[in-house]
Parts: structure tokens; sequence; C-alpha cells
DNA sequence: GCCGTTTTCGGCCCGACTGTTTTCAGTCG
């Protein structure tokens, strides 16, 4: 049984006292502390050497209490609090519409602790009677309850990926390195994952699903055959593993990295030339074709490689037979990255700790772009903080000549489409994203408006998270996505996609239309600590499922193409 | 629960929207 990590139990504590009606700073106080701790890469060490307390955020009682759990894999405070309030009341928070205040009325009043009563309790109509609530609550919660239901089962690709990547790396260890892939929609790079399916390559079945159901990450075993094994994790994901032959690796490669539509394609253009394709060999007459590697199936077939992230059956046969396929982009292709945090606003590490650390990551410049004045919420940037932004910027440009630091700005797009600040403080910027924060329900015609007004703004350099879409828990606001794109190409405006696991937005689906149109595309991590920049990797993923090629995107511009790019547009 | 040179108490990020009210509470960003 492993732990939960510490930042997930303070996010815990923090939530379970707003529920209990607790001072609500004393809750943010938690949640504060969540996301300092999340920001510290040595984490572990710093609780060791005690030095806690040299956190701003860690004071007194919260030291002891981490130090505590460090020690003796328990907290004391945190088991009292879950005995009185039961913790599965978490599993409402994830509803929307529902928040502490109202979950803890459904408890007090209804005894309600989970989302199974809470759904039986609204269809008998218990809810309209409670204080606060009436019929429209009562429908928003039921409705809010079933988009969490279809999305039951269904986990966001940055919490699958380092979890089977972690159980390809053990099974190196017992088999050729060669033979262990994560296939399934992960290799596909697909936003969302059902599952994780692990492909393993040996003779001895029983000794490598026997070394699976041991690993201390498993929870349960589902089932225990001679090919396939199933288990579920702590985390609630089920890990399909399926051992195989070393010469049937290959075929079953393919086969269980899919897309079925993919697969169905392929046998066809198998069958076409009479012969039979399955997991287990490409047969000629039932003799198997002898075939090293997933490159020599496709060429068997006529076909140039098609790398596992455009095997949607989205044109990609096509283009493969008639050698048309994009030569994809690649992380090594990134030179530097925009759409970075830093706590002048809501991120937790200074301009310079993100600098170095994208430094380290081997890029050359970023642009930073705080949240602009009234983006409240999030400490929005006021005009002296621009300032004092720019003299720390310009400072560190001087220091460093083989770093560049682009001065941004995350703008809010104000219902009317305009920009945040006053022209005179906007032409000081390089660049400056657009993205709306607020006013996320207005009629689709005025919401297309906002935005096309925001393209025809000449300071618009790029267009932040063009959906504004959190996936598995939030829908994007409704426009069309074809008008946004349109616009984006009359005016010489760059789209983000905006690499967080959490929104991967633009959606993949539209990035063919955005070459087609012309249209850049930023992969940005919308970091908030220096970990956040590596979801530029991730980025890298959805671009390439989006057909994108290295002169697609912006950030493989190297310093002085970027900077020709930006004073173009001013 | 954290913080601090107007410091050991009293602040702590603000505004829009919605649905419930009849002047406001809860939720979200």
């Amino acid at each position: 049984m492993s732990n939960k990590s510490i930042i997930e139990i303070l996010e815990e504590i923090g939530t379970l006292l707003e529920i209990k009606g607790e001072n609500p700073f004393k809750s943010r106080a938690y949640y504060n502390a969540a996301k300092t701790l999340s920001g510290i890469d040595n984490l572990e060490e710093i609780i060791k050497s005690k030095r806690l307390r040299e956190i701003k955020g860690i004071g007194e009682t919260l030291s002891k209490k981490i130090e505590e759990y460090s020690e003796t894999g328990r907290m004391e405070y945190y088991e009292d609090l879950k005995k009185e309030i039961p913790p599965s009341l978490l599993e409402l928070t994830g509803i929307p519409n529902l928040g502490p205040k109202k979950i803890k009325v459904l408890y007090d009043e209804l005894g309600i602790t989970n989302v199974g009563e809470l759904e039986y309790a609204c269809k008998e109509n218990r809810l309209i009677v409670l204080p606060g609530f009436g019929e429209k609550t009562q429908e928003k919660i039921l409705k809010g309850i079933e988009f969490v239901k279809r999305h039951q089962g269904e986990f966001l690709f940055g919490d699958v990926y380092p979890a089977a990547e972690n159980i390809r790396d053990k099974f190196t260890t017992i088999v050729k390195p060669q033979f262990v892939e994560v296939c399934g929609s992960i290799r596909r790079r697909k936003e969302i994952a059902k599952d994780i399916d692990i492909l393993v390559g040996g003779e001895d079945y029983e000794r490598i699903s026997s070394y699976f159901v041991s690993m201390p990450e498993v929870s349960e075993v589902l089932l225990k055959g001679d090919t396939k094994t199933s288990c579920r994790l702590e985390s609630g994901i089920e890990v399909d593993l399926r051992v195989v032959s070393e010469s049937e690796f290959p075929f079953a490669l393919m086969y269980f990295t899919g897309s079925k539509e993919h697969n169905v394609r392929l046998r066809g253009v198998s069958k076409k030339k009479g012969w039979k394709l399955s997991e287990y060999g490409l047969f000629e007459e039932e003799k198997p074709i002898p075939l090293q590697n997933e490159e020599e199936i496709y060429r068997a077939l006529g076909l140039v490689y098609i790398p596992p992230e455009l095997r949607e059956d989205m044109g990609e046969i096509e283009a493969a037979e008639n050698d048309k396929l994009p030569d994809l982009v690649t992380l090594e292709d990134i030179r530097g990255t925009f759409h970075i945090h830093t706590e002048f606003s809501d991120g937790v590490d200074s301009i310079e700790k993100m600098a170095d650390a994208a430094k380290k990551m081997g890029l050359s410049y970023i642009g930073i772009s705080d949240h602009s004045r009234s983006a409240y919420y999030a400490g929005g940037l006021k005009v002296d903080e621009v300032f004092r932004q720019w003299e720390i910027i310009d400072r560190l440009n001087e220091k460093d000549r083989d770093f560049y630091i682009f001065k941004g700005i995350e703008s809010d797009i104000q219902p009317d489409g305009s920009l945040d600040y006053e022209e005179d403080i906007l032409k000081g910027f390089d660049f400056i994203i657009a993205s709306i924060h607020s006013n996320f329900n207005l009629k689709k015609a005025d919401q297309e408006k906002r935005i096309l007004r925001v393209l025809e703004n000449p300071y618009t350099t790029m267009l932040g998270h063009p959906t504004g879409r959190l996936l598995l828990s939030r829908d994007g606001y409704d426009v069309d996505m074809r008008t946004v794109i349109d616009g984006a190409a009359e005016h010489n405006v760059i789209i983000e996609l905006n690499a967080s696991p959490y929104r991967f937005d633009i959606d993949w689906r539209y990035m063919k239309y955005t070459k087609e149109k012309g249209v850049m595309i930023s992969i940005n991590p919308d970091a908030h600590a220096t970990g956040g920049l590596a979801e530029i990797f991730y980025g890298i993923g959805i671009a390439r499922k989006g057909w994108q090629e290295k002169k697609d995107i912006l950030n493989t511009k190297d310093v002085s193409d970027i900077k020709d790019t930006f004073k173009k547009r001013k």
C-alpha cells in the first residue's frame, strides 16, 4: 500500500476544512502550502533536514505535521479530521456548481456522503426544500452528476503516462528493453485514456505475469490468464498486460496500439494483397512473412512508416500510400517556449528560476506571461508591477547574453473583446497572449464576436487556450473553432497549443485545419512552477497527433527569428 | 494557519454570475 503524497493530503485537508465550515483562510493556508510544495523538487531533502519553515507559507504547525507524516507515515490531525467528516464527501467536490457550503448542507440535512446517495436524493426531489437550494440547483447538480459519470473510468494523459512509463521501466529489468512497450491510446498520445496497455515480448509467460502482479503499485488483480493479466493500481487505473513471443511482438505492438479504425484499414490493405494481418503476424496462405519491426510491416504493406500518433484513420493511410506523411515535430526541435507564470501573479517561482530551469532543459529563450490586471483572482499585474517586471527582465537579459527572456502578458480578453491595458502599456510587451478567463457563458454569437475582435487587435500575438476547456471537468465555451481559426489566419495571429494535460487546447483534431490556413501553433506549457516546463513534452505528443511539422510550430524558431516575428506584428 | 519595520493581532485576491432571495450566499475563475 503506497502512501498518498503529502501534497494530496494537504489539499484534502483544505477541502475537508472548507466542508467543516472552518475559517476559510485556514483552509487556504493548506491549499497554498500544497501549491508551494508541489513546485519544489528536493522536498524530501528539505523535510529531512528540517528546513521546511524557511519556505514561505509553511509555519510552525504545518512543518510539524508534514514532518510527522514524513517520519511515521501518518498525520494525527488528518486522521481525526477524516473521522469527523466522511472523506467520501470529497468526491462530491468534483461535481460542477457544488461547493463546500452546499456539500455541508447536504451532509447535515440529508446525511448524504457520496455521489450515489446524492443522485438518488435529486431524483426523489429532496434537495429543493433545503435552505439555499431550489429546483434549478437540483437540476444543475443532477446534470453535473451525469457529466461526472459519463467520464468515469477516464483518466488524463498526464496521470496515466507517468504510471505507464514506470511499469514499462520495471519490466525492462526482467526482459530485453526492446520487447517492452506501452501501447494503446497512450502510445497514440490521446488526451484521455481508459486504461494502460503494456505489451511484453518473452517466452516465460508465468514469470512475467507474476512479476507484474507483485508490483507494489498493484492493488487488485482483476484477471490472470496465460497471455493476458489485468490489474488495478492504487490510483484506480486499470492496467492490461499482454505477453507474446518475441517474434510476434511487432505484430502485437501494431495491433494493440490501434486505433481499431486504423487496424481495420490496415487489414483491408493486406487483404487486397491476398494476405492476412493479425496480432500474430502477416500471413500468406497461413505461412508467416518474417518481419522484424513495425517499419518492415508497413513497408511490406506498401506504406511508409506511420507514427503511432497518426493512427486514427484520419487520412494517414492514404498519405502513407503516397509518401505524403508529415515530417512530425519532435521535442528536439523546440528552442524556447512561451506562456510562463511567475510569482508576480499565480506562479510560485521567480523569473530567474524559470529562466534557469528552461536553460537546463536546453532551451534558449522563454516568454514570461503573467496574468493581467483584471485577473484579480490570480494576482494580475498592475501597471507598476508590469514596469517592475520589465526592469528585472532587462537586467537578466543584460547579465546572460546566451539566453533571452521575452516580455509578455497573458491578457484577459474583456467581454467586449478588448485587451486589458491601455495602448501605451500594450506596446511595451514583446508579445501578448489573449485568453478568456471570465464570462464563459456568453451566447455563441457574442463569444465569437468577442474572440474575433481580440484577433483584430494589432497587439494580440497569440490566442491562449482557445476553447477554455478543462478535460474531464468542463466543456469549452461555445464557439465554432473554424471561425476562430479563420480569424486568426486573417490577422496573422498565432494559436496556442496549451500543453497542460488538463487542457490540451487547441484540440489536435483542429490542427490540420490551422495548418491548411497557415496559422502557426505555439506549444506553451502554461507553467506555474519550474516543474511545469516539462509539460512541453506532452504538447509535442498532441502537436504530432495534429500532423504538425517543425515549420508549423512557432517555438522551433531560434531567438532572432522570434524577435523578427514579434517585431513584424508591431 | 501564515505573516509581519505601521508586527504578536488582524488581515489574508476580487468580481461576475446564478439562483435564491427580497438583499444575499455560494460558486467559479
